[in-house]
DNA sequence: CAGCCTATTGACTCTCGGGTCAAAGTTTGC
DNA sequence: GCAAACTTTGACCCGAGAGTCAATAGGCTG
């Protein structure tokens, strides 16, 4: 009786501002701690611990560990999907200049900002049902972006491809896998690494012979 | 003292026999189970129920999940990995027909016979740093086979790659991901599937122009 | 069958982590 | 400056799962 409900009853003006920016607060932890670890091997303490602050605030903004882990990927995949859209929608140039693009932006934040984000796309069945349904629909969005340019490629014969969505998972599975064997690197090698991983990745679209 | 010690004191004969079955069957029962969801999501109540056993007989056998996890990985590992180099030292043909035949054997032992062995190689760090070296040390040999198909084809001229690491990282990645997007095809839509996956990955080889 | 290994059990401990809550602390608005 | 609303705390409950162990069952072997 004497606990503000979690979810409804919203409190107005500049209270809520408050509570609005906790609450990113809370998030942007959570992703930088779930990206780092996966789900499992993060507890609600973990995160507390993070903010200085104890368990039982978190229960205050949020229900429980899924809804935090939904809205955290949310939070996290709404900026970074927002920029490789953004980035598909401005780019000028030829599909294989802009395809190269997003595969350097996608990699350059999945290593850089985000250092083990991409985790979460890469092993969906260690979360809850929940969660593992938000990744797979950001999965879905990222996919979306790299498909249009791709059938832009391959309608002007800019590209060939064996076939466009396995062409897709091999470009997702390989940009996912590359924080974790070039988050180490120093920023110059890494940006050789980058380069080269995205060269790599082009010949997959290389119109034959 | 009333207690077999784990580890010394090895029983001879028919007895000893007896045990190396009994460890065999664990380690498979195991192996499955890790490569199905996990080290984290799969407890030794788990593993003994599919065993028809208590957990108290697992820590006869073993001394603990660590333990039974790297001799599980080292059971799984040993087959595949040889599977992989007989292959590789078995097949003839040009380089481009042996590393097609090997993308095809690596990917269809993950998707059909360890549904999602593969994931014991997603991410590694979910794991406990003994079983995590193993994992390494697994993938480190699987790498080994085709960066020598690889090598050959690249000395002949009949390859070429931006780069012999990040072709296999790439290579690597795709494959591994396999049983996640083929895993519930029909075997004959399975079987084209794969055909793709390979046919894709070729083309990272394939020589330019 | 008696005695000695081998194998298995089931009940137990202990820790960790999710989730709860009354009480106390802090801010805001009047 | 004070009451009401908002926020945080810390102690607590509970279940899950790793690991332990004395007791017991089940052979072999002389």
């Amino acid at each position: 009786m004497s606990r503000q409900p979690v979810e409804d009853a919203a409190p107005v003006g500049r209270v809520q501002r408050k509570r609005g920016r906790r609450v990113q607060e809370i998030l942007s932890t959570a992703a930088e701690l779930f990206g780092e670890r996966g789900y499992d091997a993060v507890s609600l303490d973990d995160v507390a611990e993070r903010l200085d602050v104890t368990k039982g605030s978190l229960y205050y903004y949020f229900p429980g560990k899924d809804e935090l882990a939904v809205a955290a990927i949310e939070t996290l995949g709404a900026d970074w999907t927002g920029r490789l859209e953004r980035l598909a929608a401005t780019v000028e140039g030829p599909p294989h200049e802009r395809l190269r693009a997003l595969i350097r932006e996608h990699v350059a934040i999945a290593v850089g900002e985000y250092p083990a984000a991409l985790r979460l796309f890469l092993v969906p069945s260690t979360w809850p049902d929940d969660p593992r349904e938000r990744i797979k629909e950001l999965r879905r969005r990222h996919d979306q972006v790299f498909r249009g340019v791709l059938e832009e490629g391959l309608a002007s014969g800019e590209f060939a491809v064996t076939g466009v969505e396995t062409t897709l998972q091999c470009m997702h599975a390989a940009m996912a896998q590359a924080p974790l064997w070039c988050g180490g690197l120093e920023s110059d090698a890494q940006e050789r690494a980058l380069d080269e991983l995205a060269d790599t990745l082009m010949k997959l679209v290389a119109a034959a012979q």
